[in-house]
DNA sequence: TGTATTTTTGACAAAATTTTCAAGACAAAA
DNA sequence: TTTTGTCTTGAAAATTTTGTCAAAAATACA
């Protein structure tokens, strides 16, 4: 079983629907070189893509966003003894600047 | 009261112990510019200065490591709407990752 | 098999980020 | 106000990351 990534995730969409690298990419204004790239987690994706992902997909906007930002948060604590804890810290810093409604 | 970030805690310690710039930048072995600017928030730390730091503020190591991941990763979710629920989804991620001990 | 279509690759270009250098600003002391 | 030491600034250099092009490789399928 293998770890499901946000590309592989593009990619399972874009398989399901039978619809060829060429035209996401063209959908999302890229090149289906750098489309490639992103599904086998060569490049990483910029968040200009998840709107249109969502339309193409008929997705809900808030799980791909979701999907996104959590994927580039354990790309920063990959491999890191202390990650755990780092989330834990940052959950709580995050919660409580959220609740002074900045 | 004011948000404590990484580099103000380097500030911090820095000033807490008389030490200029120039003497912990040699130390950490960057340009002075270069801390002054991570003080300030301006550029962002590597990682490198972690165990460094950890030596010559005599600071464990563990908390310096968690504190900069913290930091990195509310970088990244900044202003994010979702921030929380993806912490929370990276956390289950990267819990079940590291039990299967990869 | 051959041909069309799709996907991947790798070198290069472009863009974004970071570091350094050198000068200027600032502060304390006298 | 000059001297001395510290810190900040901003432009340029260096590095890292990302995107593109063109061709090769893989896949589909007649």
């Amino acid at each position: 079983m293998e770890q499901e990534t946000f590309g592989s995730y593009i990619r399972k969409l874009r398989e399901d629907n039978k619809m060829p690298l060429r035209k996401l990419a063209a959908y999302l204004d890229i090149d289906q070189s750098t489309l490639s790239k992103i599904e086998r987690n060569e490049r990483r994706p910029t968040k200009e893509i998840i709107p249109i992902l969502s339309k193409v997909f008929k997705i809900d906007i808030k799980d791909l966003k979701v999907k996104y930002l959590s994927e580039k948060i354990l790309y920063e604590i990959q491999d890191e003894k202390h990650g755990l804890d780092a989330l834990k810290v940052a959950e709580q810093t995050f919660s409580y600047s959220k609740s002074r409604k900045k």
